[in-house]
DNA sequence: AGCACGCCGACT
DNA sequence: GTCGGCGTGCTC
């Protein structure tokens, strides 16, 4: 039959976060709802006895899904049906490709305001007959129900915490009803817009009739004879520079009305942006350009790699590709490390392409978020920019993806859904025919062995904008200095170096990148360091409260002022290494002034930015921190920068800690003397010899790829393999070893020969919240069979699991290894 | 995950 | 005899 076919049912992905409801239930829709239930609708069904929210997948009629149990779709939550058809189809790959739940996957491509919280409402319906006979205690109840009603359950239960049973009688009676409520987090922004409520005329006249001391309100008034039929308050308030109760007295006067209109909130409403200026592109700029604007034009889905030395222009050719596409029509998504997604660069983007562009930046509110996430889902605009969730900007004409410093580990999410955005990047790319761009001076392994494969096109741009030499880079042997004598953390020649620069005033960038994660506290007499009693790392350093914390499970303590191991006094918290450093050079170079960024000072929102608005000021000598200021940064006047401990990353138990080494290296080289002055660049190591290390001072990227992959394929690692990590947590250590074997043996046994399980061994971090940690290694070989393979184990594993039972996370490319 | 239904011990 | 423990099982 061919013509309209009635759509009657949808089906849904609800959200109950476990695996054996993690697949889509069927719904009607009923005829109030037909027409606006879509693919990638949010709405609310029943299930079982509650209501939840769900995600539309797809819809048909009856006869497609013909069911006997079929409930009807209870209320649809967005005008804006909030997903694309397209989404959902990523969604549904997502949840194969990675493990994540399928209602994850579908979650984490929504703004956080939508991600709603249900909250449980009871309301009282009827008071009871005997209600005057009731003892007082119940009828105390019912009373608070009559004034109150319908309730938060949760506060309900807090006043009245022996009311459970009561409540639900209460409902098995009829007296009252239990409701789930979804809690919205929006809070659209209103805007309140005044125009005149008479006509100018009756205006003219009124403003004569004013009191002589009017003036402020007569001054209203002739604005708005003169000026505009409307305008907004706080536009209104600037221009005039009075207070809102000018305007007041003119609403109750009944001369100007008000109305509330929706607003986007603009976080850069402030803020004026300079008109880039278009340089001429270098003739390495335009061969890239022209490249992959033939490569986009004749496949459409266009792959491929930029590496491109730091300096060397990258950010132009972005611009321009991205200027060509939108030219086209088409859409494009520029993806960001969080840390580079500074105003600097933002400026930059929105200077070019003005208001075209919606900016997805952490430091907005929620509500902000929501609003650049609006005018992308309305097509208001034609470029989203952020971090990796921006990767799921729900355009729908998609031409263009560029991930800029794609090596960097934030591109990978560490909670469920654990997705990489390179490889949505990848997978939106060939969905929507369009170009994907990756671009590093340090690609990842990956990224690299694929363009020398072929599988990508690589574009090389090995030259700096005005062909300003790489920085000289000097390995200093620090065991060498501890031979001479020297046991500060400043070598000789690092020294000589800085005092160069204090004289002759320019900057300079120290990093003191750490071990580990965080500030501990040490004995310095036994050696003891405090530990977390629930989990096996040890506590953070809180400077504000005087506390030491657990980062995992929050477990607080106060900072002890002796050993409780031995009772000694020399117990000191031991900074992120930053701290010390600060001392060190206030004590060498007195006077020297510091600028130190680490978690300590950049906590509070903004003060990143400040901090580094400081120091191009000029306010600071160096600007002293961790990884954090490696990245990104331009100073024209930074000539040396120092790396004074460069091992603490290749000590690291991961065979990604050469490859981080080596781009940490490269990176923060390509800090100093990017513009007139040329630059210098000190590594102290205790391990001159490794070639992440020399290869990061010879800039060459291309003999650090040949040594890393060759090692790489010696020991099967990725690219050669691919990896999942599987880790199991309980708190009882036998019946955890007991499951994790069983586990480990059951993919032994499913799986190609040609696939490998490592372990059960204990993790890295052997116990969080007091639940230890068991950890297995599945390394295989590029196939989709056995991803399949391999999530079914999982269900199974899942489905057989009972309620306190051992748990299992899984973590496909993992990044990190614990 | 919730929530209901259902089958066994200590109380009025 | 009842209240109420939490062990299974289901949710379109």
């Amino acid at each position: 039959m061919e013509g309209v076919e009635e759509v009657s049912i949808a089906r849904v992905v609800v959200d109950v976060p476990v695996t054996r409801t993690d697949r889509p239930f069927d719904y009607r829709v009923p005829p109030s709802l037909q027409g606006f239930v879509q693919v990638g609708s949010r709405v609310m069904v029943p299930f079982g006895p509650r209501k939840l929210q769900g995600f539309v997948i797809e819809l048909g009629n009856e006869a497609q899904f013909s069911l006997e149990k079929v409930r009807d779709i209870e209320e649809i939550l967005d005008i804006e049906t909030p997903l694309t058809p397209e989404l959902v189809q990523l969604a549904k790959w997502m949840h194969e490709r990675f493990m994540s739940t399928y209602y994850g996957a579908l979650q984490v491509m929504i703004p956080s305001a939508l991600r709603s919280k249900y909250e449980k409402r009871i309301s009282l319906i009827e008071k009871p007959g005997e209600y005057e006979i009731l003892p007082p205690v119940e009828r105390e109840l019912y009373d608070y129900l009559t004034r109150y009603s319908p309730v938060a359950f949760d506060t309900f239960m807090k006043r009245f915490p022996f009311a459970a049973l009561w409540v639900k009688e209460g409902i098995k009676k009829g007296v009252l009803k239990a409701e789930d409520n979804l809690v919205d987090r929006l809070g659209k922004k209103k805007i309140t817009i005044l125009s005149p409520a008479v006509s100018i005329e009756q205006l003219t006249v009124e403003r004569e009739a004013l009191g002589k001391q009017a003036y402020r309100q007569r001054e209203m008034l002739s604005y708005f004879i003169e000026g505009p039929p409307e305008v907004s308050l706080p536009q209104l308030l600037a221009d005039l520079g009075t207070s809102s109760q000018t305007v007041k007295s003119l609403l109750d006067k009944g001369l100007l009305q008000s109305r509330e209109m929706e607003d986007y909130r603009d976080p850069f409403a402030n803020r004026t942006f300079k008109k880039a200026e278009k340089y001429p592109f270098t003739p390495q700029q335009e061969k890239v350009i022209e490249g992959i604007d033939q490569g986009r034009r004749d496949f459409g889905y266009f792959p491929c790699l930029i590496h491109g030395v730091t300096g060397s222009g990258k950010t132009e050719v972005y611009l321009e590709i991205m200027e060509r596409t939108i030219a086209e029509g088409k859409e494009a998504i520029l993806l960001v490390p969080e840390i580079s997604l500074t105003p600097q660069m933002v400026n930059r983007f929105k200077g070019r392409l003005g208001d075209k562009v919606a900016v997805m930046h952490s430091a907005l509110s929620q509500g902000e978020r929501y609003d650049e996430w609006r005018k992308i889902r309305r097509g208001q605009v034609k470029v989203a920019i952020g971090a990796r969730s921006a990767i799921f900007a729900p355009f729908t004409n998609l031409g263009l993806i560029i991930i800029d410093e794609e090596h960097e580990g934030s591109y990978k999410q560490e909670e469920t859904p654990r997705y990489h955005a390179r490889s949505v990047a990848h997978y939106r790319g060939r969905a929507n025919d369009a170009c994907v761009i990756v671009g590093s001076a340090t690609p990842s392994l990956e990224s690299y062995d694929q363009a020398v494969r072929g599988k990508i096109t690589l574009f090389t741009m090995a030259d700096r904008v005005g062909n300003r030499p790489l920085p000289q880079v000097e390995i200093v042997d620090m065991r060498g200095e501890l031979r001479d004598g020297n046991r500060s953390m400043f070598s000789k020649p690092l020294r000589e170096a800085i005092e160069v620069r204090l004289e002759r005033q320019e900057q300079m960038v120290m990093l003191m990148n750490r071990r580990g994660f965080s500030t501990f506290v040490m004995c310095r007499s036994c050696g003891y360091v405090a530990q977390c009693p629930h989990c096996d790392i040890s506590l953070t350093f809180h400077r504000t409260n005087q506390t030491l914390r657990c980062h995992y499970c929050g477990y607080t303590e106060r900072e002890p002022h002796s050993c409780p191991n031995c009772e000694s006094e020399h117990i000191r918290y031991f900074g992120t290494g930053t701290q010390r450093v600060e001392e060190e050079l206030a004590k060498h170079f007195p006077g020297i002034r510091v600028i130190r960024m680490d978690v300590d000072t950049t906590s509070r929102k903004g003060s990143h930015e400040k901090l580094l608005q400081a120091f191009r000021e000029g306010k600071g000598d160096v600007l002293l921190g961790t990884q954090m200021i490696a990245k990104g940064l331009d100073f024209p006047n930074v000539t040396l920068v120092g790396v004074l401990a460069a091992d603490s990353l290749l000590n690291l138990p991961d065979f990604r800690s050469a490859e981080r080494t080596f781009q940490l290296l490269t990176q923060v080289g390509g800090r100093a003397g990017r513009h007139e002055k040329t630059g210098e660049v000190i590594i102290q190591t205790y391990n001159t010899e490794h070639y992440s290390i020399l290869l990061a001072a010879d800039h060459d990227y291309s003999a650090f790829f040949q040594e890393e992959i060759n090692h790489r394929y010696q020991k099967g690692y990725p690219p050669f393999c691919r990896l999942i990590l599987f880790t199991f947590s309980h708190e009882n250590v036998p019946l955890l070893v007991k499951k994790a074997e069983k586990f480990a043996k059951e993919l032994r046994v499913n799986l190609p020969s040609d696939s490998y399980v490592l372990g059960p061994v204990a993790s890295p971090i052997g116990r969080i919240k007091d639940r230890y940690r068991f950890q297995c290694m599945l390394k295989y070989s590029h196939n989709s069979q056995i991803l399949h393979k391999v999530h079914q184990l999982v269900r199974q594993f899942e489905e057989g699991r009972k309620k306190d039972d051992v748990s299992l996370t899984v973590d496909v490319d993992p990044q990190v290894m614990m």
